[in-house]
DNA sequence: TATAGTGTAATAGTAAAATATAACACTAGG
DNA sequence: CCTAGTGTTATATTTTACTATTACACTATA
């Protein structure tokens, strides 16, 4: 997995699994893979997958059996929660960052709204 | 300054001259704050605003004049070609995060609609 | 009960950002 | 020419995320 060197790397395996939870490919109370599994999955090490899967136990995301595995959580309200959260936390965090360059609120839907349509009809990638 | 301990503060000092800048807090032509006074603005070292204004120096945006001080580019193209290369990735960043959550275009509008409609009415804070 | 598969945790080492400190280079002005 | 103010650079140290490795604890099952 490519990893961004500006965040931590526990941290972006956190967004993964919010990720793959939200996205359905981790159903409520399914197990997720083996921690030495997705430390070689996601090319790093044993401890920092345990680190972002500590968290997400914290957060009642994960349910850890010893002995068995890490669990979804079968509880599907804790999953929208923590869907809301992280759509709002995104959005607020580009809403604050434009803010704070003078971009108004109808300045900043408009130029979304041109992103999201050069994004139909360009080849992608300048910005990626 | 408080800084996001997940994000190098090089970078997010960075953002901050950027933000200056397109604020009009710092006008092309003018010479910036000393790099010493600046890391006690920031309460940060010397070497670690040297290694931000090392790089807006190599964008074009700054210009150094050893003796005198650091300058903002009089390029007001240069300026502007920044402005809008921070927006695009301020909304890329956010897109891209919400389209793997699975959101949809229209959905990301909708949600910052109401985002913004919500901040309006609410006391604020909840996601600061 | 032995074993394979699982989570948990500790130790030691590496790498990069940030710090503290000092020195060097250039400019303007008295 | 000297000094104060500026950018630039280097060295050593600290901090923290990450890694490598090992060991321990628990569970199911052959």
């Amino acid at each position: 997995m490519k990893f961004d060197d500006k965040i931590p790397i526990y941290y972006q395996i956190k967004n993964y699994i919010y990720g793959q939870i939200i996205t359905g490919k981790l159903t409520p109370g399914e197990k997720i893979p083996a921690v030495r599994q997705l430390a070689i999955d996601l090319t790093v090490n044993v401890n920092t997958v345990q680190r972002a899967l500590g968290e997400l136990i914290s957060e009642g995301i994960l349910e850890s059996r010893r002995g068995l595995g890490n669990f979804v959580t079968e509880d599907q309200a804790t999953i929208e929660e923590m869907k809301h959260k992280l759509i709002m936390e995104r959005l607020h965090e580009m809403y604050e960052n434009l803010h704070d360059l003078n971009v108004t609120d109808d300045e900043i839907v408009q130029y979304l709204r041109q992103y999201i349509k050069d994004r139909r009809t360009t080849k992608d990638g300048q910005y990626n």
